[in-house]
DNA sequence: TTTAGCACTCTCAATGCTTAAGTGCTAATA
DNA sequence: TATTAGCACTTAAGCATTGAGAGTGCTAAA
């Protein structure tokens, strides 16, 4: 069992691009027709036993064409630098977000504006995440006085992101109390991420029994409740387009696919996770850790500012994927996004 | 075509129960075999057949038993007075609510939890959402200087509803101003809902020119934007429970249900429209208006604190959905809501 | 008015048959 | 030695046929 020789990369990988283009099983023939190797049908066929081997390629049945494995996808993405697959151009980009323009003050429904455009771009499903609130830093808190023992906090951050919370209280407070309050809140945490505030505001409570100052201990109560968010936003669309899909013809599969889309808590887990590099990142079928995700891929990139990472967009669909064109949406939605929430 | 005799209705009940029971046409067999009317299946036959001329019952194809249609569906809701069947034990329903108490300070949260347990309780999707910010009533707002030209504006009002906007001015404000400003504003539009406010803004905005009052002009520039709010919220879920179902298994069906969930605009203009009236309302599948829906049943119910709309939750399913459970699981769903916000 | 009986209709699942696509292997070829 | 042509073999998929089963409508009898 040898190393891929040249001449077999090329044809793997066009074995790989036919099935992306025709959902059907790629036979000797139909590489042939449809590529010039200068190669019989019979040659074919031989080299295609060598790549099912070497685990690139399977059949659904014996006498039926070749698929390709995870691996094969694998090898084909990390071959594919400059396809001459055909792109949306980047002008219908750039018209649908432009759109968008007005809802840069208002990230929940960009991100939710801009599943649709990635789906309807693709025809996988588009899907977006703001940052989680504890990951990002404070830059300013401000509490105004709702009713008795009723408090509104409302958060500032780095990343853009402004978020309330109500906060109910035993004790009932002034809003000068509060003002006072924020200020100290604002003065020993701006600048920190909502988890490490979180920590340090447990330290404190434990401290707390000791401490004299009454401004203080009443702050951590309220700060408690303030810094504990309980999700992060995950928008997803497109399903109507994805069932279009053949991928998706049968019922078991979409019983599938949906039952990965409402785990929200899983992908935004894994979002998180990836959102951590920078640039496009691929994830084919079984590379996925989550069981729901085993036989659909994911293109994500985050879109980050500087070190702040300040939301994350991407794709999911099928395994047999249109990858070249799945990573040109994913970058340029990602780009103008970011550009969008850079001009703020 | 005379009226429909006492023994007649119930044995087009008898029929509706069986078909929602039991997914298969109903024959005339079938019937005397599940209820005992004392009645040979050829009787039965002639009363499907009258119900059939009536337009109560239709059959898939002939030789096949009968199938409600959207009018048989209507009659039998409509005599549905305290049905037999069997309901989720409402300890069962208390106990999953019981669980979101900790959320009722976050209503997005809440109603979006709110979905699942309406999903996993009736096998339906479930459906939630909170008051349009624009229908409800501004109990105060507060402005607060983000940086310069950043504003936030955060509208609290009666129905509990926390929102907050970020408005980008050309000219710079102190927070003395803000504070000053958003006196104003108090005095002037609070206890009116958010609408009549856009519409007072309107008409001062046009006297504007002749207005020589800074501060007026300013704030009117601020709530032009403040107090637009682009969307009520919808949550949906329970995809996979509701793909579980007969009635889902063929593929157009689901691409129809999907592209009915996915215009979550329409839903929201027909739930708004539903949540007018008070307790459960049923509308079962041609008698809607929108297109999408006219192969399912809708059942919601307002969460109504007096006069005021403070949510709406419900159930969307086929038109062969077990009403009087969804019935039963929606107006409680509906009374714990509405209890759990009015203990705010 | 109700019922039994019967011919008729339609779906559905199973069967067998044919076709088309594609393979692997062997032997011939450049 | 690598490539190719040829051929037997495998499998899925489409198609018509068949029989069973469920249910109907109608007629005539109770």
């Amino acid at each position: 069992m040898q190393a891929l020789s040249e001449r077999n990369k090329k044809i793997l990988c066009a074995i790989v691009q036919s099935y992306i283009n025709y959902p059907d099983p790629v036979g000797s023939r139909a590489v042939t027709k449809r590529y010039s190797f200068g190669l019989s049908p019979a040659t074919i066929r031989n080299i295609m036993a060598d790549l099912e081997d070497l685990g690139f390629l399977t059949q659904p049945h014996t006498s039926s064409g070749r698929v390709p494995t995870d691996l094969g996808y694998r090898f084909y993405v990390d071959s594919l630098v400059a396809e001459e697959s055909y792109h949306p151009n980047i002008e219908v980009l750039h018209d649908l977000y432009r759109k968008l323009e007005t809802l840069k003050n208002d990230i929940d429904t960009l991100l939710s504006e801009t599943t649709k455009n990635l789906s309807t771009l693709s025809h996988y499903l588009g899907i977006a995440m703001s940052p989680r609130p504890n990951m990002t830093t404070l830059r300013r808190i401000n509490l105004l006085k709702l009713g008795t023992h009723k408090i509104a906090a409302v958060l500032f951050t780095d990343e853009g992101l402004l978020k309330n919370k109500i906060i109910t209280m035993d004790s009932d407070f002034t809003q000068r109390d509060l003002n006072r309050i924020a200020g100290y809140l604002n003065s020993e945490f701006a600048g920190q991420t909502v988890d490490d505030i979180r920590l340090r505001i447990i330290r404190e409570m434990s401290k707390e029994k000791t401490n004299c100052y009454r401004l203080i201990s009443r702050a951590m109560r309220i700060c408690q409740e303030a810094f504990t968010f309980p999700y992060s936003s995950l928008f997803v669309s497109g399903l109507s387009e994805v069932l279009e899909l053949p991928d998706f013809a049968d019922l078991k599969k979409i019983r599938e696919l949906s039952r990965a889309i409402e785990e929200k808590h899983n992908i935004i887990k894994l979002l998180d996770r990836l959102s951590e590099s920078e640039g496009v990142q691929i994830v084919i079928g079984s590379e996925n850790s989550l069981d729901e995700l085993k036989k659909l891929s994911v293109v994500v990139s985050p879109c980050k500012e500087g070190d702040l990472t300040i939301g994350v967009v991407g794709i999911i669909g099928p395994t047999r994927m249109n990858y070249s064109r799945a990573i040109y949406i994913v970058e340029n939605t990602a780009k103008f996004i970011t550009k969008m929430l850079a001009e703020r």
